[in-house]
DNA sequence: CCAGATTATTTCAACCTTGAAATTTTATGC
DNA sequence: GCATAAAATTTCAAGGTTGAAATAATCTGG
């Protein structure tokens, strides 16, 4: 009863991590619009489609329309209209794998893999900038807090 | 020119930023389609109605459309979709402004109010239990960290 | 006073997103 | 072998999101 009350009325422990998790979704907000507004503006893209391709660039020889979804967080439905138009722009081509007609292959074209090479470069740059002001060591402390939460969370789902 | 080429070679410091960010946002992901997920099966509702509410609690007197737009960091045109939304689950009203017929001043009715102190508890335990592994020190650094990243990004633009 | 600039908001097209249902193909138990 | 389950993907409706254009009201300089 005692943890009941604790929890209902809401201690310092569970206050702490409610701003931190605000603070958190703000911040991504922030570098979210500014990584979107240049995207477009440099290469006529989204964030969504960069993501993608991002992804399709770490596995030459292709993914599955599912190990995609899985990987990029994002519902199956989602990566079909996603893919469907990186096709239709050139930069990726969808394959059929010998032996199950149900599964195809993504993968980026040349010209795809050339585009996300200079949409990378650009990238980096940008996030480089806009996490300037986080210290090298702060940076190392909060990525390697953030992986261990990310397996954590793995493990348990 | 030694400068142009670190930034396009990649240094160290511009990699470490890259996988902050990507980890940072990959959590972002997960907590937030949690939440989605347990808002809609316990509260039938959804994160952006959630926020909207959020910041209107805060403000009993009503906030202008610009300012929800403003803080919440979204479009005004997004806004005006889930303000449409909310009204006519008859948790928001919109008031006319004396003096002004441009702006209308939008607040929870009591309703709204009501159902956001139940939604509110919860998501606030649903945070302590998804951030548990994030200790209560990590949690303050980390949080200040990010309360100077937003001062720092507000105070350029 | 009033033309033009500014401000607050809505509208709209295009795209993103989810979750559930439908489709198609492959695997499995009997 | 065949009915049924499982798997991979697409389709679809509802809603969220942006950015630009349209509306409407207010402000301002001359």
């Amino acid at each position: 009863m005692d943890a009941t009350l604790d929890t209902l009325e809401a201690p310092p422990a569970s206050k702490d991590r409610l701003r931190l998790w605000i603070r958190l979704l703000r911040a991504a907000r922030i570098v979210e619009g500014e990584l979107r507004e240049r995207l477009k503006t440099n290469f006529d893209t989204t964030l969504p489609r960069f993501d993608v391709m991002s992804a399709l660039n770490r596995q030459p020889e292709g993914m599955l329309m599912s190990d995609l979804s899985r990987f990029l967080l994002v519902s199956n439905g989602n990566v079909t209209g996603i893919v469907d138009r990186l096709v239709s722009d050139g930069f990726v081509v969808r394959s059929n794998r010998e032996g199950d007609r149900r599964t195809s292959i993504v993968r980026l074209t040349d010209a795809g893999a050339e585009r996300f090479a200079a949409m990378a470069a650009a990238h980096e740059i940008w996030i480089a900038e806009l996490l300037a002001e986080v210290s090298e060591g702060d940076a190392r402390k909060l990525s390697s807090m953030l992986k261990a939460f990310r397996s954590n969370w793995e493990s348990e789902h």
